[in-house]
DNA sequence: CTATTTTCTTAAAATAAGCTAAAAATAGCG
DNA sequence: CGCTATTTTTAGCTTATTTTAAGAAAATAG
């Protein structure tokens, strides 16, 4: 759980399926948690975090809706695709209802349920590989260049440090979403420990102050996990 | 296309099917653009914004692959999603690899073509309607916005620290009716121990406090089940 | 009615973050 | 090289947030 993969949430009551899923979906490089009935997958949901279900419809104890609507309880974003045997409408239907992402009737290849988790990953910017590339950025009333590592506000340009300006540039790529502290220093000090930790909490200091210049724009903390960086 | 309504780029070949699809996704508040092969299609993509793109596969001029990947040259994010008469494997993963979101083979129901379209969009954000991310509650003579932490009463704001704002949020989600304690404890603490129990009274307590400048507003407690954000 | 469990409340302890200033490290330049 | 300006880290004190503890009150089961 602890290298960059993208963790998915498997929950399969037929052992075999279960393995040979888990197997080939390591294989591909995710990281794969197997739970072999509703009850032992809804114990176990917030133990971890992850950024994709596989739910099994059929299941003892709790089936795949059942569970799909607990998680729904405690977690309203993370994609669920449900795998059945049945191809009823009002099956699939039911499961969207439940807030699924897609459906995929077995028998189904290995091939088409990888694409199908591809495409709904590519849409849920887990998917960090692509897309973080960009060096100009809106933040309310500044333009922040980080290629030039210039803030500027009203004409005022500020000029930022190598740090400063790795930093703010995450906490854009994170908008108004949460830059967990981890995340920000490995990418930024490529470290994680005490010091480097009040070196960040210095530079959180450091950009709340050129950007009060603008009320609507506001550096949150999460306490003990992040950083938010607030637009109104 | 001047409202706010989402818009649906339409490429089916078969008059017929593609009328029917038209007045059935508009009768659900889309606009739709129809275009009856390929090029047409081609030819007027870049005239409009859309939100989703629906092809067919099998068209005369230029099939949907193609079509999608001329598509994806220059928009990398609209969704797509593929309308084909076959379930050939070959077909399916030809068209995930050209960067769709979501296949359907025909016939489908029209009931489960939009519930894969909004399956999409949620994902996309660009349909607000989700009653699970509300960021804002009139609770009696306060207004809590969950993303600013700020409860509000007679023009006095008072913050809230991540956890009471996350509680809240869920008081208020359930509104009237029982937020289970472990349901509570799952969202809010990702855990479910004797502990985390006592820690999620301290902070009922602490809302209490706050809530209490509006008479009409009570957390009550369901014993051995969990709370109840009540509004009179 | 009594024993047991659950909840309420307050206070204390532990951990995390905020802020400022100074020290240390680094880069640029004559 | 050695000096200076800039950037980054470290240190120390303050404040905020969350967890733990402990005793009293309330609810429930038997």
């Amino acid at each position: 759980m602890k290298n960059n993969k993208l963790n998915i949430f498997l929950v399969e009551d037929d052992a075999n399926l279960g393995t040979i899923l888990k197997e080939a979906l390591e294989m591909s490089d995710y990281n794969v948690s197997l739970y072999k009935d509703g009850d032992e997958g809804w114990n176990n949901f917030t133990k971890g975090t992850y950024d994709l279900c596989l739910l099994d419809v059929m299941m003892p104890k709790k089936d795949g809706f059942s569970l799909a609507a607990e998680i729904r309880k405690v977690d309203t974003a993370v994609p669920i695709i449900f795998l059945t045997a049945k191809s009823l409408k009002e099956d699939k239907i039911e499961g969207f209802k439940v807030g699924a992402d897609d459906y995929i009737t077995k028998p189904f290849s290995m091939e088409e349920l990888e694409l199908r988790i591809e495409a709904i990953l590519r849409r849920t910017n887990k998917n960090q590989s692509e897309s973080n590339e960009q060096k100009i950025f809106n933040i309310g009333k500044f333009l922040f260049n980080y290629d030039e590592r210039t803030l500027i506000i009203d004409g005022k340009s500020q000029n930022l440090t190598t740090k400063e300006a790795a930093l703010l540039r995450l906490l854009c790529i994170y908008q108004n979403n949460l830059l967990e502290r981890d995340v920000a220093l490995k990418s930024v000090w490529h470290d994680d420990n005490y010091f480097t930790g009040r070196s960040m909490d210095v530079y959180i200091t450091k950009l709340r102050k050129y950007l009060k210049e603008d009320e609507h724009i506001e550096i949150i903390n999460v306490h003990g996990s992040g950083f938010r960086l607030m637009i109104k």
